[in-house]
DNA sequence: GTTTTATCGTTTCAAATGAAACGTTATAAG
DNA sequence: CTTATAACGTTTCATTTGAAACGATAAAAC
């Protein structure tokens, strides 16, 4: 007699394709309009919580790796998008934040996101919006106890 | 005034933190015990369901890239876990199904995995495991209707 | 029947990935 | 002070990835 696991109602899975789905979806949107990759997208979405940040402050943040950070971080300096200073109390320390060009695609960028991910929730109710959260909030500290010592969250898992 | 985009109250960010970390914690075991990749495991998983199976059909259940599939399918192959046989009536298809041997580590794999599943659960009750199923089915119906023509669910979506 | 057109799975190849090594700077130990 | 250890960010390099080209088969159009 087979085990019964079925596929379809094992939480990983269904987690990785839905994440795998919104995750693309919103990723053509900005890739197409304002020419940010994901891992530029989430560098650039993080520094728009707070600034100053060093890249390991970002790493940290995302679960990104910090060679993906650093290559990340080169490509928006690159395209005018940050300002890196060194740190001045801390050589290593690198001081990351929104040039001028890069403050104004912000202004832009975010009310779009925050208007796409209105449309995806729209299907849910205020009550239901509260149980996402509450249930996802429960499930990530309860896998949290059970990673091993700070494994790096690599991208190709899946 | 900046826009208020909270990250971390962000569905689509949470969403691939939450989504890694369980991917992540649950590879790590069947990595080390079974010596399976992930993309060998979901091939694996979803001929658990259902038998024989074309690699096509693999790709469409999964969200998996052809190519991914064709590789993890060979790998699988080469060890000794799967049969592959043509299709009688088409002779572009495979006909994929467990080996003896794959069927004697699926025995031991899916109980394994179906218990760890359990453990991350067990932190909901049954009234929360119904909401989720429901919260992440209206979701993902809803991000379906966003996507662009079947266009493929590559991995590094972070 | 012959010629498109489409489908399946593999292979190719350029790009992305991440583990490890590295140079640099800071901190701790001696 | 000097030496050893740790932390930060970059770079290197082998591996993984997936888009596109491919060969082979089947279905559709003519």
């Amino acid at each position: 007699m087979p085990p019964d696991l079925q596929l379809n109602r094992f939480l990983p899975y269904r987690l990785n394709i839905l994440s795998k789905k919104v995750s693309l979806a919103l990723a053509t949107r900005y890739q197409e309009r304002f020419g940010l990759s994901i891992p530029e997208w989430r560098v650039f979405a993080t520094l728009g919580q707070e600034q100053p940040l060093s890249s390991n402050d970002i790493v940290e943040r995302t679960a990104m790796d910090k060679a993906k950070v650093s290559r990340a971080v080169n490509r928006l300096v690159a395209a005018g998008l940050l300002d890196r200073q060194p740190h001045p109390r801390d050589q290593r320390l690198l001081r990351l934040s929104f040039s001028h060009k890069g403050r104004d695609l912000y202004a832009q960028v975010a009310p779009e996101a925050l208007a796409w991910e209105g449309q995806l929730l729209s299907v849910l109710t205020d009550t239901e919006r509260a149980q996402l959260w509450a249930l996802m909030e429960k499930l990530e500290r309860r896998v949290a106890e059970e990673i091993p010592e700070s494994v790096p969250l690599s991208d190709s898992l899946d």
